[in-house]
Formats: C-alpha cells, sequence, structure tokens
DNA sequence: CACTCACGTGGATACGTTTTCAAGCATCTC
DNA sequence: GAGATGCTTGAAAACGTATCCACGTGAGTG
C-alpha cells in the first residue's frame, strides 16, 4: 500500500518544474527531448495523475451524473448500460442515483451531485421545473432523456427541447418562448403511438386501452392524437410507477371495462401488469384482448404469446445522451429524437 | 449561476475563523454560541460545503464504486438498486462501471476508480486475482458480490472470503492461508442448487443438465455435489455470457442430449435462453422438460408457464453489501451468505 | 548588429477543505 | 493566590493539480 506518486516526484526525478509535467501530460506544448523524458519518468514511476487535485483546480468533477427511476425497470437498464458504455470509451465516470420516480429523492441527489461539484447529468427527470430549477441555476449541463419534466403551472424547463421537438415534429415554429437550455434524448413516442394505434385499428379494434405510468406524458398525448376525438376517458388509466399500481390499474381497467378490445402498455413495466391481469381474469391474449407494449426487452419474446412492442432504442439513446453531455462546449447541444419500430410478435389480433 | 460560498464566506460573515466553521459543520466541539451563529450563517448563505476541497484533504474521495457485468441483466439490476438505496440513505455518491463480464474492461474501471480516488468498491468480479491485485496492493476497501474472482493458480484473492464461507457452510476449519482480506456477499447458491436437485429429483428426473455462465463455478460445483459422481459431462454446458452465447449453449444441449429431462440454469440469462431454445425446438415446459432458474425476476411469472426459480435476494446483496463497505474500519467485515428460495411454479413436471 | 518575436520553461499561486498546534481564557485544586 | 487543567478558538499548513506570468534563449528581421 505505497504512496501514490504525485507529479513533484515526477518532475524531481525528470528534472523539470512541476508545471512542465502537468503541460506535457494534458497535450501543452513542450520541446520533444523533454516531452519524451517526462513521459519516460512518468511511466516508470507508474504515475496516475490524482483526479481530486485536477478537481479541485478546476473546480469541477470530471464525467457526470447519471439519474434514473428504476434500475430494476429494464428499459432503464439499457439506457444506463449506453451512457456507461459512452463514459467508459471517454474514461469518465460516471455517479449514478436511482430516484424511485420521487421527486423529494430526485432533488436530494441532485444536491448530492452539486454538493460533488458534477456539472453534467443526464436525467430521467421524475420531478417538474422547480426540482430542477436548482441544478440550472448551478450551471450544470443537463440531459433529459426519455422524458421531460412535468410542465409546472409557471415554469418551462424543457420549453427549449420542447421547442426542439415540434421542428423536429415538423409542427408549427416554435413560439418565442425564453430557452432554458435543456435538451433532450428521446423516442419519437408521438410515431411509435400512432404506429400502433394503427395497427390495432387496422386489425379491427375501436375500443383501445391506454396504461400509462409517470413520465408517459407525451406517449398519452400521442395516444389520444391517434385515437382522435373524443376519447373514452376511462380507457386511459394511470399507474403511479410501482409493479403493484400499474398490475391493480390494469386489472381495474379489464374489470371495468370488459369491453375493450386492445390495450396498449407505456412501457414494460405496464405491459408486465397487463399480461399478469389478464391471465388472472382469464382473459386470453390475443384471442380476447389484444395487447402491444412500449419497450422491447429480452423477455417480450418469452411471453407465450411473444409480445408485440414499441422498440425504442434504450442503449443508443444513453449512448448520444453522454456523447451530448460530453460533447457540449459553449454551445448548448440540439435534443435528438430516436425512431421507434413496431416489432409484430403475437400478441395482437383481429378483434373477435 | 452565482458562485457558491465557501467556508471562508461563512467564517467572515460569522466573524470567525474557518477552522471553527469547519468544527461546528463536522460535528467538532464548539461553545453553543458560536455553534449557533455559524449554523444560522450557513443556512442564511445556503452554504454546502464543496466535496471536492475535502476530498482532496483526505486524500480520499467519498462513496463507493460499483462495477457489476451487466446492467441489462435484471438481476445486476436489482443488486445495483440495493446499493443505491443505501447509499442515498447514507448521502454517499456511487459511481457505477459496467465491465461486460470482460476482466481487461475491469480492470481499465478499477484504474479509473483508483485515479478518482475511490477507495471502497463492491464488485462482481470478472477477472482473477491478478486483476485485482492493483484494488488490494492500493489499500482499497473491496467487497464481492454475487461471486468470487476465479481463480489463478499461484494466487488467493478471496481466499479469506472462501474462508469465512466454509466456516458458514459447517464445513473443516478454515485452512491456513494468508488471508487477503477481501469479504463477500453471497447468496446461498449451494443450498439452493441443491434443493432445486433434490426436487428435480423427487420428480423422477435422473438426466439433469446444468446451464452455466462466467462466474457460475460456485453453482457448477454445488450441481456436482448435489447430483453425484459420476457426474455426466455433456450435461454441464457454459455460456460466455451474452445472450447469443448463452442461446447457442441451451441450444445445443438440448440437441446433443435429447435424454436430459431437466436443466437447471444458473441464472436468469441462461433461464431466458433455455425457454427459447425449447421453445424454437419444440420442446414443451415442463412436459418434454423441466425447467428451473436461478434468479428471480419479475418476468418469470410472465412465461408460459410461469418459471420455478431459485430466488436469491438481489436487492439485499446490494444493500449488505453497501453497509458492508460504508462500515469498513480498521476490522476487516465478515463474508456474509445470504439464503436462497425454491419458489415453485410451473416449470418443473414428473419424468415423462 | 540591435531589436522583436515566438517559444520553452519553472516558480508561484489558487482551488476549498480538514487538521494540527499553540495561544488565550476561565475554572478548579492545593 | 499560584499553579494546573480543560475548553474554545484561529492561524497556518497540507492535500495534488492547472495555470498565470515572467524569464531566458534562440531565431528571424530590419
Amino acid at each position: 500500500m505505497e504512496r501514490r506518486a504525485t507529479i513533484k516526484d515526477v518532475a524531481e526525478a525528470a528534472g523539470v518544474g512541476v508545471a512542465t509535467v502537468s503541460r506535457v501530460l494534458s497535450g501543452g506544448s513542450a520541446s520533444p527531448a523533454t516531452r519524451e523524458r517526462v513521459l519516460a519518468v512518468a511511466a516508470q514511476l507508474d504515475y496516475r495523475p490524482s483526479a481530486l487535485g485536477r478537481n479541485l483546480r478546476q473546480r469541477r468533477t470530471g464525467g457526470m451524473g447519471l439519474l434514473v427511476p428504476d434500475l430494476t425497470d429494464t428499459f432503464y437498464g439499457q439506457l444506463a448500460e449506453g451512457v456507461l458504455a459512452c463514459a467508459r470509451s471517454a474514461g469518465e465516470p460516471v455517479v449514478l442515483g436511482s430516484t424511485g420516480g420521487d421527486p423529494e429523492q430526485e432533488a436530494d441527489l441532485i444536491g448530492m451531485l452539486l454538493e460533488q461539484s458534477v456539472d453534467r447529468l443526464i436525467a430521467v427527470p421524475s420531478g417538474d421545473a422547480e426540482t430542477w430549477a436548482p441544478a440550472i441555476r448551478a450551471g450544470m449541463t443537463v440531459i433529459f432523456a426519455d422524458r421531460l419534466p412535468v410542465q409546472s403551472s409557471h415554469e418551462d424547463v424543457g420549453a427549449a427541447a420542447i421547442a426542439d421537438l415540434m421542428a423536429l415534429d415538423g409542427l408549427s415554429p416554435a413560439p418565442q418562448t425564453r430557452p432554458l437550455d435543456v435538451p433532450a434524448v428521446l423516442a419519437d413516442d408521438r410515431a411509435g403511438i400512432r404506429t400502433a394505434v394503427r395497427y390495432l385499428r387496422g386489425l379491427g379494434h375501436r375500443r383501445i386501452a391506454f396504461l400509462g405510468g409517470p413520465g408517459h406524458d407525451r406517449r398519452v398525448a400521442a395516444f389520444r392524437e391517434a385515437v382522435g376525438s373524443p376519447v373514452d376517458e376511462e380507457l386511459v388509466v394511470f399507474g403511479t410507477g410501482s409493479r403493484d399500481s400499474a398490475y391493480a390499474a390494469a386489472s381495474g381497467l379489464f374489470q371495468t371495462r370488459p369491453d375493450l378490445s386492445a390495450v396498449v402498455a407505456g412501457g414494460n413495466v405496464l405491459g408486465e401488469a397487463a399480461v399478469l391481469a389478464a391471465r388472472e381474469l382469464d382473459l386470453r391474449v390475443p384471442r380476447d384482448v389484444s395487447l402491444v407494449m412500449y419497450d422491447d426487452v429480452p423477455w417480450a419474446e418469452l411471453c407465450a404469446p411473444p409480445l408485440t412492442v414499441i422498440a425504442q432504442p434504450g442503449r443508443d439513446m444513453g449512448y448520444r445522451a453522454a456523447e451530448l453531455v460530453l460533447r457540449a462546449g459553449a454551445r448548448r447541444p440540439r435534443s435528438v429524437i430516436l425512431p421507434t419500430e413496431l416489432v409484430i410478435r403475437g400478441s395482437c389480433g383481429p378483434r373477435r
């Protein structure tokens, strides 16, 4: 457990000043002769610059933070893998937090990251603009992934991202809004949901339900738009994020509206709940009810029948978000929307 | 984006020295009067001590590192959630790395953590003792979770943990071995596998296969022990960790040995592969082949039939590991073995 | 040849904190 | 009343690095 060599040791051994060593190792200019000598000595001493000293000097911790609601949710696992892959190839550390979907815990974790001087953050937000204000105010480079913060009445965090999205969606030009500069990496929920609904429509389904969870606002909106007015509000139900509540929501939906013939689950936890609830109520998939689930996960294929899903590239989303947050210089990065794909397996059939 | 207040600002505003502020905030002794004043000023200035300064001073980063092979594997997701839960309640950051089961990446990540001066680490190891030597040598407090490093010929990292385990298993007293002080948090693989094999035996199965992956050494050993000699070596096959290789292993197993009537999958990825391969080969579960899978995961219930599993408390394991690594003082913590439970669902039937 | 300019270099400083140390002061003891 | 004892306190040093700045040297230009 010997003490690690410091820059001072290297400087001494190489017969140069610490400034020179620092320059050589950070890619600054130096004469080829000294550069070579310094590098040789550094290698020989097995010198590795301490992140502590550097961080303090630069008043910022390298790497990035990552906040997700729940690592048990396979989609967030994929997202995290993407982020980690990018961070690893950049040699940057990532400090992870799991919010449990609770804005309060999220706020705590943001505070912790602030304390650590982590100034780059990728987040699947659970709180609203107020929760995110401290991070923005502190000058953090924040990138939202998978979703945007819920809109609170008088704030507009994410407004810039929304503007980006509208442009990308080919909607009306972004309204004049004070941009708060929080870009996002999202899946094309709108197209994904629309495709799924059309697919179900094509199979003859008319009473299609949406089973959502927290953060699925954009998906519900897309669902409403795809179904067209008037929307049967009883067919749009929500869980709170836990598996239990998802199950309760699904079960309740099936029981109060036995006339529904198809359901779109807004996430894999909801999809899981729908399968379970249907089985419990002796509803056969797809004979009695068709099911399409947002998120493609390995076990979707294991179900009987295998689940038809709206696949979103979780890993890519994480990777892209990490790229954005790392490359973010003076210029604020643009938001990104990644395509979804309807993967047709066996959980949807014609309306009987 | 105003500059954050430093301890100096607080000291000045409170009319005391910085040392006093530091003492008050770190729970040192101070007169009630000054303590109150300092706290008031600190609150008013919204002062939060910078982890950077503290870390540099103490030459160590707080919190802990966490290294897992793959967050896409639900079990490691559960494990990570446990670690994060404990860390969150302690207010400590955790920097996460995903090794992909590759010793080389693992070594890189260890190096990165060393550079960050992270001196506490929870790991599901992929490399051998040699990979872990740098961490140990640097004085890191390491706790292994879920498995131990593979034994390399001339080293004995984990020997201490093994000694602990033998004691816990009620085996012979630990042999005299130079302890390398790497404790572990493991599931009782031995009992879990034994119970599963006995269960299958009770159903009449005689040709039972084991489908393993990297890091399943203890499980294979337990399987061999439970099955009793002579072990039919063709019935013990391994994947390399990826889903593809797991599928290949499972499919190969089913095809080369159509006479087997039951299989024990060493992890949830392997179990998934077994279900898929069986379906592809038109083998019905449990009519043609019985299946029990290590790891309980939410989707085990979704399968048709629902999977009989050996449940291990992934979340608890993570939480316990985090507790151990945080509480680790001068005294090296003891290893912990957590119980498993055979959860009987519908994937096992009598031998036909 | 004098002057400028570019470049390589090292000393010094600052980053924000914890901890050591000695000094100041009040209380207690003989 | 003098000395010992305990507590509170602040100045200063240290942690390891990056960067500013000033200095010296060599080449290039008039």
